[in-house]
DNA sequence: TATAAACTCCCCATTAATGGGGAGGCTGGC
DNA sequence: GCCAGCCTCCCCATTAATGGGGAGTTTATA
């Protein structure tokens, strides 16, 4: 399809954050549906939006804290595959006074989100919302639902480019006996039997753990532990 | 592509993990290429993979840990986009070495990776691979990497399907203090100064320690922290 | 409206981690 | 040939974390 690829390219010469936000107001008016959002999020809330709702409706969604309410969020988040809005569970008393209130704001009723995950446990979704019935809906996912994941990981591609390349390529080297004695300690090994398993003495393993804790900047050994994994310096 | 649709639709299909294999063997067969593999590594070290590499070499590289030294598997891990073997880092001497090694078990000279991740930490590679000059699987890529992507997710989606039953679900969930209480801690805050923060006694806080890491399972806090960390409960 | 799960607080004794010193041998690159 | 970085070993005193108890109050949901 040709204007896949148009719009591809084009979401590929962006050169800042804002650009994003035209993609989607551009992508929405190509598929005229009523919204297209793509979001990241990490566990503390919202670090960056790009996407046609209305301004109302993403503050108050912010204010309200529906990032912990929002079944598009939670369902999202423990499943690899896109989701249509139906699939969710949306029996709570609270995402159903949730959901009328998106309504109320502009949402469409209908909904295909597709969840994206990159390195460091990042997290995005890339949402397609549009007001119609559920045999239409169904009809436009069946259509386009390839095209969509292609394009949500273009756009977390763009968004990972801009935010973590300056944050990946700060993380410092660690030297190889640096890296075990990070790799025993996250898998709960005391200094002292990581020690053993690296046939050296603890006051040694100590100087390691001191070396990878000052590289890392970190204040104590969990500290390091959770860095060297984040930064994917170690795997557990 | 209908040949792709193909495909995707009989990948859909498998009903066990061996039918994985059967898939990898068909994808070779229809590229035309040297070996097509997947596999996975999940937060606990599980690990499961299906490919048409000789199991000689499958073997070697278990044996020899080679997880940790493989440019693509380290390469792969802070990464987002697929990646061209060409484009990693193959400079060390190990690496090389790995590299002949891997040659002399019949593996081709060319590779494209896709990385893929899941919930709770889970994370796969797929990997189209041949014996061949640079321009020819240049062109290869250009042709078929959006295909290679989708397929990827397929082959991720059903492994997820095979497997959420026992890995994932088995991944427990934390309360939300309990949350943060991991949260401060991979930030490097000492007990009293997260009880502060959390506005609890550092007693208090202890308890929700203990209670996550039991959950997860875990021998101390570190490792409870780099759990949480690794399944994707906690991001810092 | 029951009931489970989450949240909050406290004690005592023991073990593990940390901070800040110093020192010699080995290797690879400029 | 020299220097940087890595690897190895050791001491002492202090602080922080752990193990294993018990017990009462909210809160959400079946």
């Amino acid at each position: 399809m040709k204007t896949l690829e148009y719009l591809i390219e084009e979401l590929q010469r962006a050169e800042e954050l804002a650009h994003l936000q035209t993609a989607t107001e551009r992508l929405r008016d190509h598929y005229g549906i009523s919204h297209v959002v793509y979001h990241w999020v990490n566990s503390v809330g919202e670090r960056f939006g790009a996407g046609t709702y209305s301004s109302e409706w993403v503050d108050r969604y912010l204010e309200k804290g529906y990032l912990r309410i929002d079944p598009v969020i939670v369902g999202c988040f423990q499943r690899f595959s896109p989701v249509d809005w139906k699939q969710l569970d949306w029996s709570s008393r609270a995402a159903q006074e949730f959901f009328r209130e998106a309504i109320g704001y502009g949402v469409g009723n209908q909904g295909y989100t597709i969840p994206v995950r990159g390195p460091s446990g990042q997290f995005a979704l890339f949402t397609a919302n549009h007001d119609c019935n559920d045999d239409t809906w169904t009809r436009f996912i069946a259509a386009n639902g390839r095209d969509l994941m292609i394009i949500a990981h273009e756009f977390n591609r763009k968004a990972l480019e801009f935010e973590s390349a300056s944050a990946l390529l700060r993380t410092p080297a660690l030297s190889p006996r640096e890296l075990s004695a990070m790799t025993y300690l996250a898998k709960g090994y005391s200094r002292a039997r990581a020690a053993e398993e690296m046939e050296i003495s603890e006051h040694t393993l100590r100087v390691y753990i001191e070396a990878a804790r000052h590289k890392l900047g970190a204040v104590n050994t969990t500290h390091a532990v959770a860095r060297a994994l984040s930064a994917g310096l170690i795997i557990v």
